[in-house]
RNA sequence: GCCGAAGUGGCGGAAUUGGUAGACGCAGCGGAUUCAAAAUCCGCCGCUGGUAACAGCGUGGGGGUUCAAGUCCCCCCUUCGGCACCA
């Protein structure tokens, strides 16, 4: 390596010279590739791999920086540690492109993989490139496919009617981004809500087992833990059977609230319901009605917050236990894909029937009283429990009480009975898109449907087509689908699978990525997994992540893999924000600038941008704010750009020093700035030393005078806190700062003496080994100049040296009543009377408590004395 | 609407277990160096008062617990993430 050779300077900091010399001796050496070595501990980190849509954006840059950074620092503690990495390649901008650009999403994809793993080697990330993984090869989907079919022989997958948005005009389905204002982006028509037949998987079978096993995820943000029992919604009620009046027939209905069932006025179902639709058939103004609540967007978020709506059916149930006529309406807020489509609907204890109630002027009856408070059940529902009223032979009990005496009496009538339900739904896993894996099913001219037989997996997805805007070309070919079954003929499923199907495996992929004999090979799966360091988007705290530990626990029945959990530690990063710049037309449209392409002009005194212009024009532009970093607004910021401009040491840096990883990032040209001084400053303190490097060295630290001594101390105490922050905490942003507060130590320390040298020598070796997971490049080049021979990414990590941190004085805080009024130096050694005496002796805290009586003093050992006097 | 976060100087952030609020960096200001500029180095930098020593105030707003609250409790406001077909 050419860069060893060349003397370093006070300023011949070159990082795009010595990053590629580093990064080839990386590559030619195969560094990063990892072999299963039972005995050594093992490390797998793991970072959620890309969607391949073009380049790399700051996000990604945060995120494999994070991994990257963990990945060598275990490294560094003496791991085999696994990094790999790979491309979630099916989705629908892979479609929209290829629209756009009219190409075949395969040749889009590919590209962009192409230039994306360009970009990711130029970061300098450490990954196992042999292990490499796209979701849109054959040889990946294959075995999900595979895995489909076995899940489908156990039972756990179903066929059933679900409802999409259908855009009529383009004779499509579309995703719910792509219903914009409910219209289709693309065509405008009014977007309807159309059923069609859907496979799902049982996830709903799994929810005790995702919700009991939450509990063993130590190393999970608890945010993200509670995000999933929400999600999972477990909950303890009663399933009633409500006769329907004139009827053999009955309703029936979940209820968490048993409690409330003598506060029932009128029951609700969902326009796709079959009594509806009855009722619409004799009742043109009903079935009118049902038509325009039908094409409501499904989305939970709409639903809450639209106006509720509804009409009444003409039928009426009975109440199961007063007997009690109830209207049956027909309600807008009522699901036919939640639970039976149907609820009681009570609305002096639930907002939303109170909500309906009130429109449509229904009985609002008070059945429970709360424990405390005044309530005005005018005003809102009353959702708290409390003591049950007007409730019969149930009054004048706890809401507790009644939930049992209630459900007890329904069990026994044989018209209800208590159940645990989830608000977890299944999974439907159908999409109406080409880019995806080909459900492996076939549909019989019977029309019951069959798996694919595993010898004739995988079903490919043909790469050489023609987008026309609109339909699947999978559903366009009438060639494509043509096959036999038993020789008789059948046709393939033309839709394809959900892509969260290929992210919840792609982890256990991973470990065996080139096996072709089965979906993972479980000596190397259970070698590796499960994944000890999980770092992505907080984006992706409930859905993915789910869908993940679920698919775990279908590998592990399968006996693919023996843990009960794939992510053992997860850090959740957060988003990269930019400032953003507009202007505003006379019709008042608003169009956005590049930051890149802004320059500033003029800052008031505090440092708030005023003024800004448009470079091309010099014209000013209206400052929009600091926001996450879209496309929308126009405000990415190009990581290539940054790393021609400063080197990928720099970018990485100032990523894991602006901000810690949870929190959002706000992109800043002058942050980088500084980030890249600090590395120069680095480079020049080596450069500085190594003149003096054949110079007598001592390493006897026995004898250190006090300022010799105290440097020490802060060596040793930053490689403890550095080693803190990395390993435990993972805040590398304060590990960073440490680092920074030291190197500003040593730039002011002495090299007279051979002592003076051997203690620099000593902090040098450490700073470069502590900035080495982050900045790989630097910290190889400057590590081979100090005279190492080792790679210094499998180096060992500083040792604290416990003498060193020893100090014999303490500095002592003396508050007055809770105000500091004095700073005292004690022996580390003082007990408290010692140390008490010291601190009333002080002269400040003298002034505070004279003519005063001390009621009290407190001492906290090494730290503080708070003198308590009025 | 529901669930989950966050709010600290001009700015990004630090304060890890209730114990010195503002580490580190950016911006700004003053100085050194330079023909000059860039780069670099030295110093100052929460607000108010004071030459200073120091004092008062100060962690989104309001209340509370405590010898002591950015940190714990209650209420409120604002911003952000997720809400099942974006990934």
């Amino acid at each position: 390596m050419d860069s060893k050779m060349s003397k370093i300077t006070q300023d011949n900091y070159d990082p795009a010279h010595i990053e590629a010399a580093v990064q080839q001796r990386w590559e030619n050496d195969q560094v990063f590739q990892v072999t299963e070595q039972p005995g050594k501990e093992k490390f797998y980190c793991l970072s959620m791999f890309p969607y391949p849509s073009g380049k790399l954006h700051m996000g990604h840059v945060r995120n494999y920086t994070l991994g990257d950074v963990v990945s060598r620092y275990q490294r560094m503690q003496g791991k085999n540690v696994l990094q790999p990495m790979g491309w979630d390649a099916f989705g629908l901008p892979a479609e929209n492109a290829a629209i756009a650009n009219e190409t075949a999403p395969a040749k889009w994809t590919y590209e962009n993989i192409a230039y994306m793993r360009k970009q990711l080697k130029s970061l300098g990330f450490g990954y196992d490139w042999s292990r490499e993984l796209a979701t849109c090869k054959p040889d990946y989907y294959r075995w999900e496919q595979w895995f489909f079919t076995k899940l489908y022989e156990k039972g756990l997958v179903y066929k059933k009617n679900a409802t999409v948005n259908w855009d009529p005009i383009d004779q499509t389905v579309l995703a719910n981004e792509q219903v914009i204002d409910g219209k289709g982006w693309r065509s405008g028509a009014p977007v309807e809500q159309k059923e069609i037949p859907q496979w799902f998987i049982k996830i709903t079978d799994y929810a005790d087992e995702l919700l009991a096993d939450l509990d063993q995820l130590d190393g999970w943000p608890e945010q993200v833990k509670i995000m999933q029992r929400n999600w999972i919604g477990r909950s303890e009620g009663v399933e009633i059977d409500f006769s329907i009046v004139d009827s053999d027939e009955h309703l029936t209905v979940y209820t968490t609230r048993p409690d409330t069932l003598f506060g029932v006025t009128y029951m609700a179902v969902a326009a796709q319901h079959p009594l509806a639709q009855r009722a619409a058939a004799a009742n043109p103004e009903l079935a009118a009605f049902i038509e325009t609540i039908k094409n409501t967007k499904m989305a939970e978020a709409e639903l809450a917050t639209i106006d509720k709506k509804g009409m009444a059916t003409g039928f009426f149930a009975e109440h199961p236990l007063t007997g009690e006529r109830l209207p049956i309406w027909v309600a807008n807020f009522v699901l036919m894909d939640y639970g039976s489509g149907a609820i009681m609907a009570v609305p002096g204890h639930d907002q939303r029937d109170w909500e309906f109630a009130t429109v449509y002027q229904l009985p609002i009856v008070p059945v429970i009283e709360p424990a405390q408070g005044e309530h005005d059940i005018q005003q809102a529902a009353i959702t708290e429990k409390g003591t049950t009223i007007n409730s019969g032979p149930y009054s004048g009990l706890s809401s507790e009480d009644a939930f049992n005496a209630i459900a007890d009496e329904l069990q026994q009538r044989g018209i209800g009975r208590r159940q645990v339900n989830y608000r977890l739904r299944d999974w439907g896993v159908s999409r109406q898109r080409y880019w995806g894996a080909p459900i492996p099913m076939l549909n019989l001219p019977d029309g019951s449907s069959v798996p694919v037989p595993a010898e004739q997996l995988p079903v490919k997805l043909p790469e050489d087509v023609v987008m026309n805007g609109t339909q699947s070309p999978l559903k366009a070919d009438p060639e494509w689908r043509k096959t036999t079954y038993n020789g008789q003929p059948a046709e393939h499923e033309t839709d394809t699978f959900d892509t969260f199907m290929e992210s919840s495996w792609y982890y256990a992929r991973y470990c065996s990525a080139n096996f072709n004999d089965g979906m993972l090979d479980p000596e190397q799966a259970n070698y590796w997994l499960p994944v000890d360091q999980y770092i992505g988007g907080i984006e992706h705290a409930i859905l993915h992540l789910l869908y993940s530990r679920f698919f775990h626990k279908l590998l592990r029945d399968t006996g693919l893999v023996s843990s009960d959990e794939p992510f053992k530690r997860l850090l959740t990063q957060g988003m990269v924000l930019a400032d953003s710049y507009y202007r505003e037309a006379e019709n008042g449209k608003i169009t956005w600038y590049s930051p890149t392409d802004v320059d500033i002009v003029e800052r008031d005194n505090k440092g708030r941008i005023v003024k800004a212009v448009l470079r091309s024009d010099g014209k000013e532009v209206i400052y929009g704010g600091m926001t996450k970093m879209s496309k929308s607004k126009n405000n990415g910021i190009d990581p290539q750009l940054m790393i021609d401009k400063y080197g990928a040491d720099t970018v990485r840096l100032f990523m894991m020093f602006a901000a810690p990883p949870e929190a959002t990032l706000e992109w800043s040209d002058s942050g980088v700035e500084g980030a890249q001084r600090f590395l120069r400053r680095v480079w020049r303190l080596v450069a500085d030393y190594l003149e003096h490097a054949d110079a007598e060295h001592s390493n006897d630290f026995s004898q250190l005078n006090s300022a010799q001594e105290e440097l020490r101390r802060e060596v040793h105490r930053t490689i403890e806190k550095v080693s803190d922050d990395m390993g435990r905490r993972q805040n590398f942003n304060t590990a960073i700062a440490a680092i920074m507060e030291l190197l500003n130590r040593l730039q002011k320390a002495p090299l007279e003496s051979p002592v003076d040298r051997g203690i620099m020598r000593e902090a040098l070796d450490a700073v470069v080994l502590m900035l080495a997971p982050v900045t790989p490049h630097l910290s190889e080049v400057l590590w081979q100049h100090l005279g190492h021979q080792d790679d210094i990414v499998f180096a060992e990590w500083p040792q604290v040296d416990a003498s060193a941190l020893v100090a014999s004085s303490i500095l002592v805080v003396v508050q007055v009543n809770g105000k500091v009024r004095g700073k005292i130096e004690v022996a580390a050694d003082a007990d408290q009377s010692t140390v008490i005496e010291a601190a009333l002796a002080d002269e400040n805290v003298q002034r505070f408590i004279t003519e005063k009586t001390i009621r009290k003093q407190i001492y906290v050992p090494g730290k503080l004395v708070n003198i308590v006097a009025n």
